[in-house]
DNA sequence: AAGTGAGGCAACCGCGGGAAG
DNA sequence: TCTTCCCGCGGTTGCCTCACT
């Protein structure tokens, strides 16, 4: 059964929004709320698809949204939680109020993609974590967010060092090594959530299943796994292999998938916000986070 | 000064999930 | 329970701007 289009498009309007268009639009948001957005184009007398009303409305005329080059802060915000929820836009987004999954989206394309390949091509050969983000690069989906989870995880353990040794306040060793207690974690982490997730059940299983895919860190960055990672740079050109490449593909994003749903699960336990609108970490977590381990890091 | 290519961003497209009937 | 419809999402496209030659 095919869908129905979202509108009829004879004689609908595509392409930029003229001021007068927006006006419209503000208007009647404002006045009525957005309703129904199929039927909203006709009650506001805009010649335009609901779906493109309701994209220009929150991509660009709502009133909260902020506007401006990205911060440091969202900039760090962005590439962490990207390491752990992926092309998870409109989640990031959730995160990071004012932003759009589109304005974050393109940011990502363009900026931080781009930095994200000059710095590992930069770094290639002198760590494991740039080693990672270059497989990363050429590898398959699971394994490029393994790569940028276990950069991220690597970050996170480097802040914690240098906190623990400056901090007189007991930050326990058993956080920072690889305790597999999310209830440990709990008590005595800090509040890195990539470290605590990393810690966790989580973090067990996933790198067990992608060790056992030859992706995973277990089998990289604890260190021969690195080398294991290796070949698949220079190899990716390869057809022969190809068949067996899509398949083992296709077996890492499922495993990959299912440590999503381990991790926006465990997310929710971690901090007790099972049912809240959101199961996914909150700003103020980030902001937390952010007070205490990125700070001494910015310019 | 004109041409060209790359980068950035707004907007579109198609699909999937979920609610309503 | 099934069908239909709407909403929201992620991927992609195309236009505009700007830097470089």
């Amino acid at each position: 059964m095919g869908r129905t289009p979202c509108c009829d498009s004879k004689g609908i309007k595509k392409g930029p929004w003229a001021p007068e268009e927006d006006k419209l639009l503000v208007d009647y948001v404002q006045a009525n709320g957005p309703g129904n957005w199929r039927i909203l184009p006709k009650l506001a007398g805009l010649n335009r698809c609901g779906k493109s009303c309701r994209l220009r409305w929150t991509n660009y005329l709502r009133p909260d949204i902020k506007r401006g080059p990205f911060t440091p802060e969202e900039h760090n915000s962005i590439l962490q939680l990207h390491a752990v929820v992926g092309n998870k836009w409109s989640m990031i987004a959730a995160q990071m109020p004012g932003r759009t999954d589109n304005e974050i989206k393109n940011y990502w394309n363009t900026h931080m993609k781009k930095q994200i390949r000059q710095e590992a091509a930069a770094a290639a050969g002198e760590g494991a974590a740039a080693r990672l983000v270059t497989v990363a690069a050429a590898s398959c989906p699971a394994a490029r967010h393994t790569a940028q989870w276990e950069t991220a995880r690597l970050e996170a353990e480097a802040r914690l060092s240098l906190l623990s040794s400056s901090a007189a306040t007991t930050v326990t060793s058993a956080t920072a090594s690889s305790s597999s207690s999310t209830v440990a974690a709990e008590h005595a982490a800090p509040p890195d959530i990539f470290l605590r997730l990393w810690n966790s059940e989580v973090g067990d299983s996933f790198r067990g299943a992608a060790a056992q895919q030859g992706h995973g860190p277990e089998a990289s960055a604890a260190g021969a796994g690195v080398p294991a990672l290796l070949p698949e740079l220079g190899g990716g050109g390869d057809d022969s292999s190809a068949a067996s490449t899509y398949e083992a593909e296709a077996a890492a994003d499922d495993g990959y998938q299912a440590f999503l749903d381990l991790a926006m699960e465990e997310f929710a336990l971690l901090h007790g916000r099972l049912g809240a609108f959101s199961a996914f970490p909150q700003a103020d977590v980030f902001a937390e986070a952010h007070c205490c381990l990125f700070a001494p890091f910015e310019e």
